[in-house]
DNA sequence: CATGTAAGTAAGTAATTACTTACTTACAGT
DNA sequence: ACTGTAAGTAAGTAATTACTTACTTACATG
């Protein structure tokens, strides 16, 4: 076996996702690592510094892997609905897909309900977040220089657009697919929306 | 002192929201409602008990007073954006004001970590979405009905909708307000984009 | 006054938890 | 062969936890 202490890192991140911070022993982390309960201890000291060092670790895993850019569609002469369109589906599907993306996402979870009692966490949440909505911005902020966008704060597009799927992706994973439907569909509804408003267009005469 | 039982109901809403339910203790619950320990357990048997107990306690509760109608803006001449930008606002406001509701919200936040453990609690929280969502289908069908809205899902607008006020007043709850910025402008953003769209409107001629 | 009920006090139980100490084993480099 | 290092085993500690038992107090109602 190689490298016990991303054994237990790795480990802990499963069980911190599935248990909470709190329901997760020490125990059942070593067990899930494969090393002596002992053995975590030697190396993280305690389990507080242990989610220190497992927020550390997917920090820059996260910055790679939650790069966007290559989830944008390849050909360049879509437009922009379409292109959205694609980015979100892969965006929903990688976010379905990938197994160890589903255990960040509930530990992300995890770090919400952390995050009110320990500001370091709140801190390494909100530059998660940052990651994942900067590229984005810069995005859009190009789209608006190329006139494909209205003169819109690129942040506030962002923020709606990346809090959709942060927040269905949630749901999904707590309440099931019942609640929310179809994905697809789901996905299609709101990039509609969101490119083209809810208003009738002959009432948008004014803008 | 009246009513031991819901005081205890009411101190158990807030001890589960600030500490998560594992990490919430019955001494801690007894302590905060003012009562023995040994009461606790009598009137609801387990800490299990409990949670199930607070939840069909606040159920009623949400529901008369997460009743969006209230919220709606008085006067009815204006029109769809204006309206919804008042009653986002509104939301926005009643979320930031009351600090029951902000309990609420965290004990929310709970209800989705446990959700993933506990399939009635999962449940509970459905239904709990459900009440939000559902009148403002309701609505949204109306607008489309008087020809003020586009034929969209009204159901996909309104968790469009509301999953951007949720998402966003958890975020602010959990990380502050440094992360969005100053709220009043983030939902206007957020309605400008809901009501007209992204895209230029010379773009928009196939529509 | 008698009696039932809702509450408290006190003490304790069995399990679990984070974390420690002391010792042993396996092995890699010199 | 010697030695340092990374790991395991075993046992234990002090605290905490959900929950129980047995008894007492206060009070309202018939």
């Amino acid at each position: 076996m190689e490298d016990t202490e991303q054994r237990i890192l790795d480990a802990a991140l499963r069980v911190f996702a599935s248990e909470g911070y709190t329901g997760a022993t020490t125990r059942r982390i070593a067990k899930e690592a494969n090393v002596a309960e002992v053995t975590l201890f030697r190396k993280f000291k305690s389990k507080e510094n242990l989610l220190k060092e497992v927020l550390i670790n997917n920090r820059t895993i996260f910055s790679s892997l939650d790069d966007l850019s290559h989830l944008f569609p390849k050909e360049k002469n879509v437009d922009l609905e379409t292109e959205l369109r694609i980015l979100g589906k892969n965006i929903a599907k990688a976010m379905r897909d990938r197994k160890k993306d589903s255990k960040r996402r509930m530990f992300m979870l995890m770090l919400f309900e952390e995050g009110r009692r320990r500001p370091e966490v709140a801190e390494a949440l909100s530059s998660l977040l940052q990651m994942n909505i900067n590229p984005l911005s810069e995005y859009f902020e190009l789209q608006i220089k190329n006139g494909k966008m209205r003169n819109i704060n690129p942040r506030s597009a962002s923020i709606t657009f990346v809090g959709y799927f942060v927040h269905t992706s949630l749901l999904r994973e707590v309440i099931g697919d019942g609640f929310l439907g179809n994905n697809d569909e789901e996905i299609d509804g709101f990039i509609d929306i969101f490119t083209k408003g809810i208003l009738k267009v002959e009432d948008m005469k004014n803008r």
